[in-house]
DNA sequence: TTTGCTTTTTGATCATTGTCAAAAGCCCGG
DNA sequence: CCGGGCTTTTGACAATGATCAAAAAGCAAA
């Protein structure tokens, strides 16, 4: 939970009334590999907080896993879509790793954001730099070559060869896994 | 104005005070075709309402424009980035019609979250759609192919052809103007 | 250590898209 | 109606990445 509230200083600071009661309304949730936290077709009415472990989101396309992306420490995770809009998931997030996590409902967050201006604004400016992110993500993937993106990776994250299989990689790039192991070979 | 009202009522509902205090800070802008709301290495200190008009925001890769989004009436525009972090924009903005924007300045709205939390609760329930937006916008440019991605933008904006020449619309969709002129050719 | 399963690499071939160059089409001002 | 500039299309060839198939490597349980 320390790690949780150090962690949100990031975005912005709360009172000390605003932070107990955020505290108070996440509860650790912890999961072994290869359970799911969402899946397809199901209402995401949590979002979590990933003090330990590693997950992904996937979805099927043309009977295919397409992931999308990966959390590991200090992120916020959930069915984005789904959460905001309480409708069913199009995609499914699954534990890479055994995983420790503090869950928040979404009915209880809307409380909160009656009751407190201060953890409104948090998660506002939260999604504001969770947009940011996407958006560079989304130029990354979408302008640049497959070798550009995987060198991007190594860079950003180079623990994440250690933790993640390579096929579930080359899927996040959007490349095949032969592509990617070529590529490997090059650099 | 009314427009621009009638808009965000399709986010949250405002009290009339805080409609009145928002309508009271937005300033109507009007520009001619080919002019630019942002330039790379500005800092980009205003969000637009398009009333009426066209807009495309690109940015410089290896010497070549990269058109990364479009838009037209009734939507908010600026650089994300820039806008949000107040450091130098790495993209421009131009108008691709003489347009009818309506702006307000980044201190205005911050100073408009302080005075009403709606605004705020506005504003966070805005950035959550829009980034809803990017999301399903970078599972299609990644994960599909050349033609479902033309396929998909004609289906969901078919009064874009009439308004954007073909070459941005080829960048914007991660394809040479050729190969865009090829698919066209065999649709 | 051996066996069996999964992950990763390598090879050969094919399809898609990019690049460079030129031609065709279109629009606007004179 | 004509000419010039811009946009769009077409052609030829090259590069990138996908697919199918098989081999190699890694790993865990017996």
């Amino acid at each position: 939970m320390k790690q949780l509230l150090d962690h949100i200083k990031n975005y912005y600071l709360l009172s000390p009334e605003a932070k107990q009661a955020l505290a108070a309304c996440f509860e650790q949730v912890i999961l072994n590999k290869n359970e799911y936290l969402a899946t397809e077709g199901k209402i995401c009415r949590h979002l979590y907080f990933v003090q330990q472990g590693a997950l992904r989101g996937y979805y099927i396309l043309d009977g295919k896993e397409i992931t999308h992306w990966f959390a590991f420490e200090k992120n916020f995770v959930t069915s984005f879509h789904s959460f905001i809009t309480q409708q069913p998931a199009v995609e499914n997030i699954q534990l890479l790793e055994g995983s420790v996590l503090w869950a928040i409902s979404k009915d209880k967050l809307s409380d909160l954001f009656d009751l407190y201006h201060d953890i409104e604004r948090l998660v506002r400016i939260a999604t504001e730099k969770y947009y940011i992110r996407l958006e560079e993500r989304f130029i990354n993937a979408h302008f640049k070559t497959a070798t550009e993106r995987y060198e991007n990776l190594l860079q950003q994250r180079p623990h994440i060869l250690e933790r993640v299989p390579l096929g579930y990689i080359a899927s996040y790039l959007g490349i095949s896994q032969e592509t990617l192991s070529r590529i490997r070979s090059r650099i």
